[in-house]
DNA sequence: GTAAGTGCAAACGGTTTGCAGCCTC
DNA sequence: GAGGCTGCAAACCGTTTGCACTTAC
């Protein structure tokens, strides 16, 4: 099954962007477009790097990826479902959970309003240490 | 030089840390090292560039500035109160209210164990837009 | 007096863009 | 055949840094 064939208005199938896709399709974490240039390269793939930012750059604007931006000021993506949602990230792998509670949803709508705030949105990560980074619980320990 | 130079510390008072200081405290939104820069210059306080950098740097370092990533890269800076919180963000005008709600912050930690994860933090901001700028409900409407 | 603080400008790192040629449709 | 897509490299932009000078203490 082809990774959401959205060809909207008129995309062109090109090597890179199939490459590309096929790419992010089986990443379970973010990425930066430095890395998907990298990884793609070690692969095999020839991509430029203009072209991994101004594809990239498509897909979050088509609402297929989800840009998380670090501290840094490095932006990274991950493949996302499109709807709202937040993100669980492991602090130690960079593993991604997409989460979804309309529990903080309804929350942020409260506190914005209580504030007279109206057309209340918000953003929220979570981070953690996921199951296969934390130490096992050795029994001696 | 270490943690714990808080306010007015081992820190020397020079002419620019002070209309800095004085000026970042009365902001209610969060400002750019480059608008910080520019609006002090206005002011008549001469102030390089750089130096707003290493000066906001610092202050965020110990915890008296938030430090707030936009999406474009741009770092922008307020004033803190040091615990815990989160923000609301007037989208029109940038005001930014500081909020802080156990309840989202127990919320997170238990959807981070449901998904085998520890140590939980996160990162919550609001965004609306603020009664001051929404235009007055006219009842004729 | 001395070392922290500052200004200047060059360097930096991630990202964007102009342009010529390639390739998909 | 036409126009979207790509690669290259230079440009961009916010930020950092080396160095010499200034200044608070």
């Amino acid at each position: 099954m082809e990774a959401g064939t959205t060809s909207a208005g008129g995309e062109r199938q090109t090597e890179q962007r199939r490459a590309l896709l096929a790419f992010l399709a089986r990443a379970d974490r973010c990425l930066s477009a430095q890395e998907i240039h990298a990884e793609l390269h070690r692969r095999g793939s020839a991509i430029s790097l203009a072209t991994v930012y101004r594809t990239v750059a498509r897909l979050a604007r088509s609402g297929m990826l989800d840009v998380l931006m670090h501290n840094d000021g490095e932006a990274t993506y991950i493949q996302g479902s499109g709807r709202h949602h937040h993100h669980l990230v492991c602090r130690s792998c960079g593993r991604v959970v997409e989460i979804s509670e309309p529990t903080v949803d309804s929350w942020t709508r409260e506190i914005a309003r209580k504030y007279g705030f109206s057309d209340a949105s918000h953003e929220l990560t979570v981070y953690g240490v996921c199951g296969a980074c934390r130490p096992s619980p050795t029994p001696d320990a």
